[in-house]
DNA sequence: GTGCTTGTTGGCCA
DNA sequence: GTGGCCAACAAGCA
């Protein structure tokens, strides 16, 4: 599920519960997927006493520092979410890792386990964290930079070259769709053929899909909205995009879906032309 | 039973 | 070596 905005709105859901606790005990499944490449028995161990510092969100990872110098991070893979439950909180099948304090559980839950926790030590963010890709919203992600890899990508379909985490970090399949959908690009669209200007408003869609998807989805400052797509409006592609019979909310028009770049993919035919 | 699913990775091939 | 495509991972849902 989590792209961009929603792993912000479970970073900050953890955030605000955990804010000023300290862990009491850790309860994981050792033998989960999510654990791949991580110690569980270290996480529990460095975990256990240690207290909630910050965190972050990143592309579609997340990072907790603890005291002691331990760094939680967390990618939610296609359908795992966090939660804040009561303190006396039995975990669930597909609760893999809970986090306990004395006034709430912090839990980490996957169906289909192709998320991941990892845990570093030590006084500096971990490696795999200060590597990932300048933020769309950032001063680093020039249309200069997009040129350049549109032209390293030019045959491949534009909306694959959008999941490219490389490059649009957080970016995901509804993301990517919406952007191209706001710009009246086609999926389908060679990288390469892109015209300057359709490169420039491009890269300006994906600036506002992201900053306004951080409002919607994660909300301003201390604000939580109550659930993920509470506030999205319905102006989006987001409201239509899986409905059968769906059609474009700009112009009424059918939208049509196909995979594309390995991913269904929801175009409005009559704007978005090869 | 069938055919999907908001993600990532490794292997294959040109 | 580089780029592009695809299956696999796993579980739930319609």
């Amino acid at each position: 599920m989590p792209e961009f905005a929603e792993v912000e709105f479970f970073r900050k859901r953890w955030a605000q519960a955990a804010a000023g606790q300290r862990i009491k005990s850790v309860q994981l499944h050792p033998a989960a997927k999510i654990f791949r490449g991580t110690s569980p028995a270290a996480i529990q161990r460095a975990l256990t006493g240690a207290k909630y510092l910050s965190s972050e969100a990143q592309a579609k990872q997340m990072l907790f520092r603890f005291s002691g110098g331990a760094w939680v991070g967390v990618h939610l893979g296609m359908s795992g979410e966090l939660r804040a439950e009561a303190t006396g909180y039995t975990p669930l099948k597909h609760d893999h890792f809970v986090l306990k304090t004395a006034k709430v559980s912090l839990v980490f839950s996957d169906p289909r386990m192709f998320g991941r926790v990892q845990f570093d030590l030590g006084p500096a963010a971990p490696v795999w964290w200060t590597k990932i890709a300048p933020p769309i919203l950032s001063a680093a992600f020039t249309v200069e930079a997009v040129t350049a890899f549109l032209q390293r990508r030019a045959r491949a379909p534009i909306k694959a070259v959008l999941l490219m985490q490389e490059r649009f970090p957080g970016i995901g399949n509804w993301m990517a769709d919406e952007i191209l959908w706001r710009t009246s690009i086609h999926p389908r669209r060679r990288a390469g053929t892109l015209k300057p200007a359709e490169i420039e408003a491009l890269w300006k869609e994906c600036g506002r899909v992201c900053r306004q998807a951080l409002d919607t989805i994660a909300g301003r400052g201390n604000y939580l909205p109550p659930d993920l797509n509470a506030h999205i409006p319905k102006t989006w592609l987001f409201w239509h995009r899986w409905e059968d019979g769906g059609r474009d909310p700009r112009t009424g028009t059918p939208l049509a879906r196909d995979e594309i770049g390995g991913r269904t993919t929801c175009w409005s035919p009559a704007r978005q032309k090869l």
